[in-house]
This record gives C-alpha cells, structure tokens and sequence, in this order.
DNA sequence: ATTGTTATTGCAAATCTCTCGCAATAAAGA
DNA sequence: TCTTTATTGCGAGAGATTTGCAATAACAAT
C-alpha cells in the first residue's frame, strides 16, 4: 500500500492548517495502517503499532481513525464481518474505482481496479444533482479457488 | 417493496427443506420487512413487528435477520451510521443494479437503478471466475438539496 | 385429534465494538 | 525554556448483537 504523497504527509500538513499536533502516537498509527496490505480494522492497526509503543492506546487509534475518515484521508469500509468491525481503506485521488470482492466461503476480501464506477457516479450526479465525495463499491459471492472445490 | 414471489414463501419453502419451522414470530418479522420502504436495521423491524405481537422479542428479530441473511434472502448493508448499524435489503434476483447514496449532511439515503453495476459484475467475473451473488454500491457525499442551502 | 420430538422462542446475561470524560502529558509557538 | 492547550491513557459507559437455557410450540407420525 504506497501512497504519493504520503498519507502521513498530507496528515501532518492538516493538522497544521487546523491548529492540530502531529504526535508520535498519530505518526506511528499512520505509519502503521500504510503498512497494511489489506483492509485493516482499528484493532488491526493497534496491534501493529502496539508493538512499536506498548503504551499506545486502543481508544487513540479509533480517535485518530475518526479524525482521518473525517478529513477524507480514509474511508470507512464494512465487509460483512464476524463482528461486525469498520475497516479502513486509505485515499488516493484515483481509487474511487477501486472496489472489492469478499468471499463468504474463505472470507478474502479481493481488491481490483474498476473504471466502471466513475462512469457510474458521473450519470448520478448528471441524474440527481449533489456531489459524491467517495464510494464502495463491495461483491458477494464465492471466489474461483473456493468454487473449484 | 413488492416481491414475486414473495419472501414469505420463498423463506418457508427453505425452511421446509432443511428442517425448520415457520413460526408466527418469522411470519411476522418477515411481513413487517416486506413492509419496509427502506432499509431497516434489526430495531425499525421489531418495532413494527412488536404492535403486533407484544411478546415477540427483539433477540428473536435477530436470529431471523441472521438466518435470512445466511439463506441469501436478505442482503446485510452498512451506511457508516452514526451507531454502525447493520441494515437489511430484501434481494431479488434483479436487484444487484441497485444502488445506494448516502447524504452526510442530512443522512437521508437514497435509491437509484444502476445497469451499470450488471457490467462491472460481467466484467469481474470474466475477468477473475467464481460467482458473484449480490452487490453492494454505496456512495457518500451530499445531496442536492444540502448542497444548495 | 393427539402425541412426541425437537426446532425455536423469550429472557437475561454476556460479549463486542466503539465512544467519552477527565486528569496527566507533551507538541509547538512565543 | 516557558506557556498554552491539543492530545493521550485510562477506565467506565453506550449501543448493537449474540448466546445459554428452560419453556414453548411446530409439525410429522400416529
């Protein structure tokens, strides 16, 4: 998951602008969730970071969690889970046709790259008016291995 | 929401097959969803279901959604809710080109028809095999009348 | 109709994710 | 280095959802 420019670097210049305070504690969660190649839950992320700073807090990773959905850094994701848990995806300005496909035998999330649907969100907004900030776009079903079983 | 033929018989002819009973509560729980213009979380069901019947439980309400779900008869959604939580969609065999938009200021959700989401699943599984069983199309953003105040 | 089997329910307690209040801490500008 | 105050750790608290279990009720067999 590499991101141009970097997701700690556009935190860091937000929090700036808005009289925020980059802290260790924020860096290293940024850091971590960078470091995750699928759809990490907050608690994915804290275990990471727990290991780098073992008085880091669960409660600061869903605060920092929040903070980044808010600005937009982040999207928030549900896959239909065990338990339910918000999952986080990271923003880049070209992913809005990034989607996904959640095996419900092996329970893999699969991401790929889908122009469809920008063709989509731009017939909405010509349709309905408003502005759509982000999407998600999520499949169900059984993958090829499973299937092959 | 209209459905052919509907939930109610598609759900006890499963129940039928594999053993199980249909009780007054799942009747009950499963006409109170088909009452539903839009999409209820596990509570707005058994509020509508509890006139009814006093004595049914919302535990009970639960199980049902769980077991529909399981059956494939109801599809689970989430809407990054202020509490997160889950909602459910009647599926129907034409309904994976139908697609949600979620307004962040004012948190209405809106429905729209969507061929296009039939083409990104064409697509997909040309592409990738296994089989997909339903989708999920969720945009956020704001809504025309949000925008304009 | 009646009976027997057992799937299902009501209930309450438990679990789980996520949020919040507050005193203590530490960014970062002066 | 000092000051201000945003942020953290922590524990308690919400809310949603699940689970264990005794009591109940479907429904197949009689």
């Amino acid at each position: 998951m590499i991101l141009e420019p970097t997701l700690l670097t556009l935190a860091t210049n937000r929090l700036r602008n808005q009289g925020g305070r980059m802290t260790t504690q924020r860096r290293l969660i940024i850091e971590s969730l960078s470091e995750c190649e699928d759809h990490p839950t907050a608690e994915d992320i804290f275990k990471r970071a727990h290991q780098q700073d073992n008085s880091l807090h669960l409660s600061t990773v869903y605060r920092t969690m929040r903070w980044l959905a808010e600005e937009g850094l982040v999207s928030p994701r549900w896959f239909d889970d065990e338990h339910h848990q918000e999952r986080f995806d990271p923003v880049n300005p070209e992913n809005i046709d990034h989607s996904h496909f959640r095996c419900r035998v092996c329970n893999q999330i699969f991401e790929f790259m889908n122009p469809g649907v920008e063709t989509i969100k731009a017939a909405y907004q010509q349709q309905f008016g408003g502005h759509i900030e982000s999407a998600s776009l999520i499949f169900y079903g059984v993958c090829k291995t499973c299937e092959e079983k």
